[in-house]
DNA sequence: CCCATCAGCAACCTTTTGGTTGCAATTAAA
DNA sequence: TTTAATTGCAACCAAAAGGTTGCTGATGGG
């Protein structure tokens, strides 16, 4: 079982670690704080006020997508993205447990320093 | 004034999207997962259990000690390394605003709609 | 002293990533 | 029905990332 654990262990941490590499872009940042700031834009929309060609924006919005943090609705010749919370509260919660284990960690360390 | 803050907001954005970067792959975060369980660790030790080189391993505890994230600490022929939890609390803030950003849009739609 | 261990440096390679240009297709508007 | 706007797709390119091998230099233990 502990091999099989570790399997689905690193699956897990596999995810995790494509979720931070779709936030570890400035533009992708920017991308998403423009969308959960508001209602759904188009890729003409989110061009406007940068400096980079659309297909730039477009193949990041695609990163966002395929990291679910970002869903694409077509209406009518244009296509509106909208943000999508899940794998920002996951990613949340994932730095949680980490913080949590180091708080643990510390707490030993000093009970050992107090013995 | 305007102008400047959005220049440090790009700023702050380019350090996140870093920080972000530096956790975006698999075995940085069994990294960081080996040295917030517990006291810092040589790189001979960081890189039993892994079927990658020494090399390797030493790359990526150069990209977290790049963000922060880890410290190196000279001991004797070996480098212990020790994890530091700042960067990973900054993020957590990071990915909170978002998150609470959204909130507040999806309030405001609420009240919308109910009107 | 001798030897094994731990680590740093440099070169090299392959794959991925971020970005561009050019062109075709669809949809809306005049 | 033209015409303009919005997007998708493909090719291409430069730079960065992830990884390996080989060699050298300290350091600690026998």
């Amino acid at each position: 079982m502990s091999r099989l654990s570790a399997e689905a262990g690193s699956a897990k941490r596999r995810h995790h670690a494509a979720l931070f590499a779709a936030l570890g872009d400035e533009t992708r940042l920017s991308l998403i704080a423009a969308l959960a700031a508001g209602e759904p834009r188009s890729i003409a929309q989110l061009t406007g006020g940068s400096r980079m060609t659309r297909q730039a924006i477009t193949k990041h919005l695609r990163v966002l997508e395929g990291a679910g943090i970002v869903h694409r609705t077509p209406a009518g010749r244009e296509s509106r993205f909208g943000f999508d919370p899940a794998p920002v509260n996951e990613l949340q919660e994932y730095l949680s447990r980490v913080s949590e284990q180091w708080d643990q960690v510390l707490a030993r360390l000093k009970v050992l320093v107090e013995s």
